[in-house]
DNA sequence: TGCCAGGCGGGGT
DNA sequence: ACCCCGCATGGC
C-alpha cells in the first residue's frame, strides 16, 4: 500500500519542548530515525502524519494518506495532541526538580512530553510488559509489529508498520500469535482483540474508559489497564504500580511494599503516571536488581550510551 | 542450568 | 483483604 502527501503545516513548539526526546521514548525505527518522526493517525483510513523539526522552536507536520481527504483539520489536531504540544507541565517540574529520586534526571529529560497512541496499541505494549523485562516486553512488540502488522509506503520508498488491527489478531490462531514469543500473553491479547472487534471496547473518543471497562477482559489486571491508559489518554493521576516500581519505592522512601502506592499517590498526586513513566527513562528501564544498584550508586539519569538498548535508544536497534 | 523478569487470576486462608 | 502458586518465554 502506498500512501501520497495531503498537506503539511508548521506548529510553534512551546518553550520546554523537546522534539527529539519525546520522538526517542520507546519507540521503533519504522517510527522515528533520528530526524523524522511518524504517527499513525488512523488506522484503518490509513492516515500517517510525518513530523520533522524545521528549527529549535518549529515543526512541520506533514499528512499522508491512500486518497484525497477533505477535514484535514482534525488530523492536525490528533498530531498535535499526540505530541503533547498543547500540555503544560509546570505544575509537574515543579515536584520534579525537587523529588529525591527523579531530581537528578529533570536537566536531561525536560522537555520531554508522553506521546500518546492508541488505546489498542497500548493495551498491546502493556500485556507485552507483563511479567517481563523491558528488553523481552519491547522485543515482543517488535515481533507483533513485524510479523503481524500492515506495511505502508509513503511516497519515496520509506516504509512504516500500522500495528496489526483487532480483526486480524481474531482471525489468526493462537499458535501464529505465539510466534511472536508472547507465552500466556497470546490469550490476553487474543481476548483483547475480540472486545475491541466485537465493539465492546473502541476507539471512539467520544467515549472515555476507565479502569474496570479494561479489566474486565480476563489476562488485563490493574497495572496493564493503568498504563493503557496512561498512554492513550495521558491519564496521569493513575498510578501503575508494578513489582519494579514498588520495589524501587519501598527502598528510595524507605516504606513497606504494602504502602509503595500510597506513597507515590501522596507524591505525585495527579501526576504519578508520568512520573513513573520518567522513572523508567530515569534508570534506562534496568532490570530491578540494576535498577536498584543504580539508584544506590546514584546514577538516576538516562546513560545515552550509543551501544545500549535502552527506552531513548530503543529506535536505533529495531 | 535454573531462575529471574514492569502481572494475572484462581484458590486458599 | 490478604497470601501463594502456576503460568510461557528469553536471557543470563
Amino acid at each position: 500500500m502506498k500512501l501520497h502527501r495531503i498537506t503539511s503545516r508548521i506548529i510553534n513548539l512551546p518553550e520546554d519542548y523537546s522534539f527529539k526526546l519525546t520522538a526517542s521514548a520507546y519507540n521503533f525505527s519504522w517510527y522515528f530515525n533520528g530526524s523524522e518522526l511518524i504517527i499513525p493517525i488512523d488506522y484503518e483510513e490509513l492516515i500517517i502524519a510525518s513530523i520533522r523539526e524545521v528549527d529549535l522552536r518549529k515543526l512541520k507536520i506533514t499528512l499522508f494518506s491512500k486518497r484525497k481527504v477533505n477535514h484535514t483539520e482534525t488530523f492536525f489536531e490528533e498530531v498535535e495532541d499526540a505530541l503533547g504540544v498543547n500540555e503544560n507541565l509546570k505544575l509537574f517540574y515543579d515536584l520534579w526538580m525537587r523529588d529525591p529520586l527523579l531530581s537528578q534526571s529533570y536537566k536531561s529529560l525536560k522537555g520531554f512530553h508522553l506521546r500518546k497512541t492508541k488505546l489498542w496499541n497500548a493495551l498491546l505494549i502493556g500485556i507485552c510488559q507483563q511479567n517481563a523485562s523491558f528488553r523481552q516486553g519491547w522485543n515482543m512488540l517488535t515481533l507483533i509489529h513485524k510479523k503481524l502488522g500492515f506495511r505502508v509506503e509513503i511516497e519515496d520508498g520509506k516504509t512504516t508498520i500500522i500495528p496489526p488491527s483487532p480483526e486480524k489478531i481474531v482471525n489468526i490462531s493462537i499458535n501464529e500469535l505465539k510466534k511472536c514469543k508472547l507465552g500466556y500473553r497470546a490469550e490476553t491479547i487474543k481476548r483483547c482483540a475480540e472486545a475491541f472487534y466485537s465493539n465492546t471496547l473502541s476507539e471512539e473518543k467520544l467515549q472515555k474508559y476507565d479502569e474496570k471497562d479494561l479489566t474486565s477482559i480476563k489476562g488485563i489486571g490493574k497495572y496493564t489497564a493503568r498504563l493503557a491508559l496512561i498512554l492513550s489518554d495521558r491519564r496521569y493521576e493513575l498510578p501503575p504500580i508494578d513489582r519494579w516500581l514498588a520495589k524501587i519505592i519501598s527502598e528510595v522512601y524507605n516504606v513497606p511494599l504494602g504502602k509503595a502506592e500510597e506513597e507515590w499517590v501522596s507524591r505525585w498526586g495527579r501526576w504519578c503516571g508520568l512520573a513513573a513513566f520518567i522513572t523508567t527513562l530515569a534508570l534506562d528501564a534496568e532490570p530491578l536488581t540494576q535498577a536498584l544498584k543504580r539508584i544506590q550508586e546514584g546514577k538516576i539519569t538516562p546513560t545515552f550510551n550509543e551501544n545500549k538498548i535502552t527506552p531513548l535508544t530503543l529506535w536505533k536497534f529495531t
